[in-house]
DNA sequence: CGTATGCTTGAATCACGTCAACTGATGTGG
DNA sequence: CCACATCAGTTGACGTGATTCAAGCATACG
């Protein structure tokens, strides 16, 4: 969601970066409850956002932070998170200590009310998350999601010729729509056989992307586009 | 959500309220894509945010104000809202005009901060929102709703006695829980039967709160409570 | 090699939706 | 005052979308 912040506020920010940091896949970042006094910009792979379920249960993934999320900045208001951060692939991470960026704010309180609409358009996107569980079945709510994230990664470049990469399993597609991993199979299937799109070794193509959108019940309005 | 502003902060943002408004039951308040230049705190009755839906099929609601909420904060930054918000009781308004929140927070950052937590924990109940649709069954996630209201009411003292006024038809019901109103009512009459809890005249009756909050999976912690 | 992981498919089961009918409460106009 | 419409709630019968359980395959890896 880089691109909305504007440039000037972007350099602003960039300065204060502490470090780049790099974690492997399936990394728990973040515990439920655990203070946080950092904040992480994604500048490379996929995370997500989990809620823990009983033992025996896998978390229920609540967000996807794609390429350009700033995926803990709601940390720093709060200071302590209600749900726990995990890598799903490799990623890079551009690391903010919340007392440069509450520094930061205080001399220029433009990029604090930026930073807060980063974090609106996130809960615009929680809402959206609310809204595709509850009102959309199976395989609408599947191509929806693939619509979402090409949205959000076409922001900043990450959509390619016929599609995007997707490296998650099915498994991670069935904790993302609250589905099982054998339904996400069955529904991609569908998907593929009626010409809409393919998974295939984490690249999703789109072959009918009118289709796709229209399947999928798709308007961008949520992600608050810019321009 | 009052109860997460500190006394110095609420009087100071008392003091900018700009008048007291009363607004029917079924109102639409701000349509999706309208441009907002004040925001609301509910003072008394109850108010959704819904996701409209194609002609013939009812909105999906993505959220439940009640008393103590900032409404529509979120359009402070943003300046839009990508959501419909409609009235659900009767109601009374707090109206704050932007410009004067603006202000406010221009001399008071401290209470800029405090905004933002507000939205914050908003986003961490959309958070929640997607996990109960996504993860829990139609009873859990009916028992869990009722839970977080619980939870949500008490902190503005509105829970009194056995339980708490829940002026909500079961199609209001339906359309939070993403389910239909005849499996709601069915939901409704085991949990009645099974001694938990009756929804009757619009009036929550906790029979068994323990009980309700293990068969509900119920935790608060994303509510971030004082204390 | 053997083992783990992800993908794929079939058959049985279950949760929930759909359709339909009926009730009781409330309201409205003749 | 009654006839009628409307709306929320209730229940039954039936259909279907999704889960569960199970098995089989392919690929990657130590």
């Amino acid at each position: 969601m880089l691109r909305h912040l504007s440039p000037s506020h972007w350099q602003a920010l960039s300065a204060s970066c502490r470090e780049i940091r790099e974690l492997p896949a399936r990394t728990i970042v973040t515990l439920k409850g655990e203070r946080v006094r950092e904040s992480l910009l994604l500048v490379g792979g996929m995370m997500g956002r989990y809620v823990p379920r009983p033992v025996g249960a896998r978390a229920q993934m609540v967000a996807l932070q794609v390429l350009g999320d700033f995926v803990d900045l709601h940390g720093l208001p709060l200071g302590v998170l209600d749900h726990e951060i995990r890598t799903v692939t490799d990623v890079q991470l551009a690391v903010f200590d919340h007392a440069d960026l509450l520094d930061l704010i205080d001399r220029e309180p433009d990029l604090g009310m930026a930073l807060w609409s980063l974090t609106m358009i996130d809960a615009a996107i929680h809402r959206h998350w609310a809204f595709r569980m509850a009102a959309l079945r199976a395989t609408v709510r599947l191509a929806n999601l693939f619509c979402e994230l090409e949205t959000r990664l076409a922001l900043c470049g990450a959509v390619t010729g016929d599609g995007y990469d997707l490296p998650l399993t099915q498994i991670d597609l069935a904790d993302a729509c609250g589905m099982t991993a054998v339904h996400v199979n069955r529904v991609l299937r569908d998907l593929r056989e009626g010409g809409c799109c393919t998974l295939v070794k984490g690249r999703l193509r789109i072959l009918d992307g009118v289709r796709l959108h229209r399947l999928g019940a798709f308007d961008p309005a949520f992600l608050y586009l810019p321009d």
